[in-house]
RNA sequence: GGGCGGCUAGCUCAGUUGGUCAGAGCACCUGGUUUACACCCAGGGGGUCGGGGGUUCGAGCCCCUCGCCGCCCACCA
């Protein structure tokens, strides 16, 4: 016997190790299987599972489990990402709490073994995590972006890609994060609105005819001006361009440029130019050919190219000395508060400052192009597909992506720098040092770049260097390209353009069919969940207290396709409450024998009811099986629900009682070898969804009876998915149980509103229905008495005096329970019914007399208007007559 | 400045190509020891579908416009 309740605490790593040991999460290696892959996006290897993980993964794994159930090679190849600054500043900070020592003093092979160390003892973590979400990732082939193979993987497309000259060496303005002293790509920049002000500063004409104003917000930056710029047409300055103006503080001679970069609206309407430390400034000055003075070091602080008292000041510290030297000098001429904009490293948090140095950047505007066809060209799809806008819009503006980062923790450049400065590109050093013979005649001392690979660059590759490329694996050959991505809007730019840009450049063809994209969870009120809200809800927590199947079908019914999921505990307990309600049904069952039968055709059953809810289920497949291809899992989840719930249970399971325990043998049997088979299916088409307590059903109610599962079905998780035939539906069967539906519905409804005591046993009467519907009620006399507690029906001329009247599908029923009610408010009621009607009447005749709507309608539509009339019109006349015999009878 | 979402019962949201589409869950109210289930059963109240205009025989659903709310990108010396 099923134990009272499901736990889901002792089930869930009982199962998750039974699967795993069967070797189900593995691909089927039958050669004839369509396959149907999966990469997950790698967690990084610092990370802890978090609600957005646990939405993501339980689609990914709602997928995977329901094209392995459907026969496929399905293969969901886990991960996880060496997260570059983020796994790199962890252990820095447990090394300073440690021993307060610092990268640096470690060196870098000792900080790079540290690293690994922290790898090897805490980077499973995540990996651990999504097992208890149930993930049925095949965790023989998991990899990690900085293992061996990947790495050769990433050597083998950096070399490629810089002898096609799509990867080079350039100097110009990064975005710089002083707090790790390294290049960012525009990705990591975060603008931030802040306050600020504007500093009016007036810089003295050369020839002492005057001065000129100008405005900035960072007045540091000063101290590496080369020019100001006035607008070619501005009058005002007409006369000035040509003539130098002297840089306070500095004293060097800079000239007044005409340009059309500075905008006579603006302020002053002249701009001062510095174009080592301003994205628009570097182009000016580029123009006018301007010196480009760096002022600051890795640090941000001022360096030697500033006069000596500023020199090793805080970039913020010289700020303000500047202002008071300007004012010191006379020579500050405003001060205007502002809010603006400022960019902020998004790991970091502190101010980003536009710096010149070498660094290496792709070119990504050429590789984006044939990423952006192939989306025009629907060899990859996003769903939902508005998503392709914001993909369009950042490849067709794509700029230089600077994949250097001054940090340790990463793949190394695979560059050497020969003596006189020449670049090696190789994959291996071997070949470096071969090529320097040849070029320099004997062995030279070869420097490796210092620089490692912005971690996006390796993660690009993941869905063929995860499937063993550059080998030419047969997992390469059989996986790629993969079927569906899951992923959030935040990393399209980050990851999924790299991944198609880089698979359509190495492979030739598209990494992925699909893209779903998933929502993002808030809190209950909509508020984005962070650590500082401390509104954060730990999917682990929620599994502990409501099992892992109640977080998934919640997060999997809720993943409709808005950009928002506001999740609250109290969601979780409903759909704890509906496993709870299926593992009740399922004891309901079991105790009442509903065993799966050797050989049982469920198309060949007799009773109405059977082939009623054989055809339901029909339906419920059909519609889940839609949706999931779809991608529609919310749609999946609310098709389960409603039938398992409002159909199976509320309706099957009570009208298959009376004959559970009835007497008619024959009947009995049909129904619960029917039954058996309906909780089969409802556990396969669940099963991806609610893996575990589906699978606890299937293997338990197993044991307690019934014949051995067929082969291959002896775990749930690769039983065959259920394919239905349509022929299956019966609207013969539909028609009969509706008007059983409905009769119960509609006197429970009038037995409440008018009070009738619920111990009360009055018969049915039916006073008026067509031959077959009292056919109908004389069938399912049983089924009517033990639902609507009835003593039973009759069949009547005429309602006896005081009976409750009311109307089904046309027929007129009566419930005589004169002796429980107050006749007025039975008089209430029905004049309440008959003005409803009336007025359904009265809309209906009149959109019918619309002479525009019958011409101009589709037929079916006026058709269907018709019938309704007519309907609504029997039905008012009948209550009508309840209601004067009730009337004439006082 | 450009783009994208959203505004439907107290709350969270469904509403496929315009024709019972005004729905669900939760919350609330009223009943209930019907031998699967109180994590349950039965019943019930509640919305002029953000405002305005238009197209149409007919509009949450299409068009225009306005208003909020949110997000992304770019930029502001």
């Amino acid at each position: 016997m099923l134990e009272k309740t499901f736990d889901p605490k002792t089930v869930e790593p009982r199962l998750y190790a039974q699967w795993e040991a069967s070797g189900a999460f593995a691909p089927t290696d039958d050669p004839n299987a369509e396959p149907f892959s999966i990469v997950i996006p790698p967690p990084n290897v610092t990370g802890s599972l978090h609600i957005g993980h646990a939405l993501n993964n339980t689609l990914q794994d709602v997928l995977i489990r329901f094209e392995r159930m459907r026969g496929k090679a399905a293969l969901w190849l886990p991960g996880t990402d060496h997260a570059g600054i983020a796994t790199q500043m962890v252990v820095e900070r447990q090394l300073a709490a440690e021993g307060n020592v610092g990268r640096r003093d470690l060196g870098r092979d000792e900080f790079v073994a540290k690293v690994w160390e922290w790898k090897a003892k805490s980077g499973g973590t995540i990996v651990n995590q999504l097992r208890r979400l149930g993930a049925s990732c095949d965790w023989s082939r998991e990899r990690f972006t900085l293992d061996d193979g990947l790495s050769a993987a990433v050597r083998k497309v950096f070399v490629q890609l810089y002898r096609e000259q799509l990867i080079y060496r350039d100097k110009r303005l990064v975005n710089w994060d002083p707090f790790f002293q390294t290049a960012i790509s525009d990705l990591e920049v975060e603008q931030k609105e802040v306050d600020g002000h504007y500093w009016h500063l007036a810089y003295p004409l050369e020839d002492g005819s005057g001065e000129i104003v100008v405005a900035t917000t960072r007045p540091e930056t000063m101290l590496g001006d080369a020019a100001v710029a006035v607008h070619p047409d501005d009058e005002r300055y007409r006369g000035l361009v040509g003539k130098n103006v002297r840089l306070p503080i500095v004293g060097r001679l800079i000239p007044i440029v005409a340009d059309d970069y500075a905008d006579p609206e603006k302020g002053s309407g002249a701009v001062k130019i510095t174009p080592a430390h301003d994205f628009n400034d570097f182009q000016v000055g580029k123009r006018h050919k301007l010196p480009q003075i760096n002022i600051l070091d890795p640090f941000a602080r001022v360096n030697e190219n500033a006069p000596e008292a500023y020199r090793g000041l805080d970039r913020f510290v010289a700020r303000k000395k500047v202002v008071e030297a300007f004012e010191a000098l006379g020579l500050l001429r405003g001060i205007e508060k502002t809010r603006h904009m400022v960019p902020h490293g998004d790991r970091s948090g502190v101010v980003i400052e536009p710096y010149l140095t070498d660094q290496w950047y792709v070119d990504a505007h050429t590789l984006a192009q044939p990423a952006i066809k192939a989306v025009e060209e629907g060899d990859t799809v996003f769903e939902p597909r508005n998503w392709e806008k914001t993909y369009f819009e950042w490849l067709r503006n794509i700029e230089p992506w600077c994949i250097s980062r001054q940090l340790w923790w990463g793949h190394r450049i695979p560059a050497w720098y020969g003596p006189d400065g020449h670049i090696f590109v190789a994959e291996s050093e071997g070949e470096v040092k071969a090529a320097a013979r040849e070029r320099y005649g004997r062995d030279e001392p070869l420097a490796q770049d210092e620089d490692v690979l912005d971690t996006w660059f390796s993660s690009g590759l993941w869905p063929f260097s995860t499937l063993g490329w550059p080998e030419e694996t047969s997992d390469l050959k059989r996986f790629y390209p993969t079927h569906t991505l899951v992923t959030g809007f935040d990393i399209i730019f980050f990851w999924v353009a790299r991944m198609m840009m880089m698979g359509l450049h190495f492979q030739d063809r598209v990494p992925f069919k699909r893209v779903f994209i998933n929502a993002l969870i808030r809190d209950e009120k909509g508020q984005k969940m962070s650590k500082s809200k401390g509104n954060v809800m730990d999917p682990l927590e929620l599994v502990d207290a409501y099992g892992c199947d109640a977080l998934r079908f919640t997060l999997t019914a809720m993943s409709g396709q808005a950009r928002d999921i506001k999740l609250s505990r109290q969601r979780i307990e409903g759909y704890r409450n509906f496993g709870t309600k299926l593992w009740n049904a399922a004891r309901f069952c079991q105790m009442n024998e509903c065993l799966r039968v050797e050989g049982f055709d469920p198309g060949a059953v007799g009773q109405t009811l059977n082939r009623w809810i054989r055809g339901e289920t029909v339906k419920t497949a059909h519609e889940v099986t839609r949706a999931l291809e779809a991608c529609a899992f919310d749609d999946a989840a609310n098709a389960l629900y409603r039938f398992i719930w409002n159909v199976f249970c509320d309706w099957h399971l009570e009208l298959a009682k009376p004959i559970l325990n009835g007497d008619d043998e024959a009947a009995k049997a049909e129904t619960r070898a029917t039954t058996a088979w309906v909780l089969d299916v409802i556990l396969k088409l669940l099963h991806p969804v609610t893996p575990f307590i589906t699978e606890e059903l299937w293997d338990k109610l197993a044991e307690f009876g019934g014949p051995p599962r067929a082969a291959g079905e002896a775990q749930l998780i690769t039983a065959r998915w259920p394919d239905l035939p349509l022929a299956w539906i019966d609207v013969d069967a539909e028609s009969e149980i509706g008007l059983i539906v409905g009769a119960v519905g509609e006197g429970r409804s009038v037995r409440s509103e008018l009070n009738v005591p619920p111990s009360a046993r009055p018969h049915l009467i039916v006073v008026d229905a067509s031959a077959e519907q009292q056919a109908i009620f004389q069938a399912n006399a049983a089924v009517i008495a033990s639902t609507l507690r009835v003593g039973g029906v009759r069949f009547e001329a005429a309602a006896p005096h005081g009976a409750i009247a009311f109307v089904v599908d046309g027929a007129t029923l009566a419930l005589p329970v004169a002796e429980f009610i107050d006749l007025s408010a039975e008089k209430a009621r029905l004049a309440k019914e008959v003005g409803v009607l009336a007025a359904d009447v009265e809309r209906t005749a009149k959109k019918l007399g619309n002479p525009d709507f019958v011409a101009r309608a589709k037929e079916e539509v006026v058709e269907e208007t018709r019938e309704r009339l007519a309907e609504a019109e029997a039905a008012k006349a009948k209550l009508e007559a309840a209601l004067r015999r009730l009337v004439a009878a006082d």
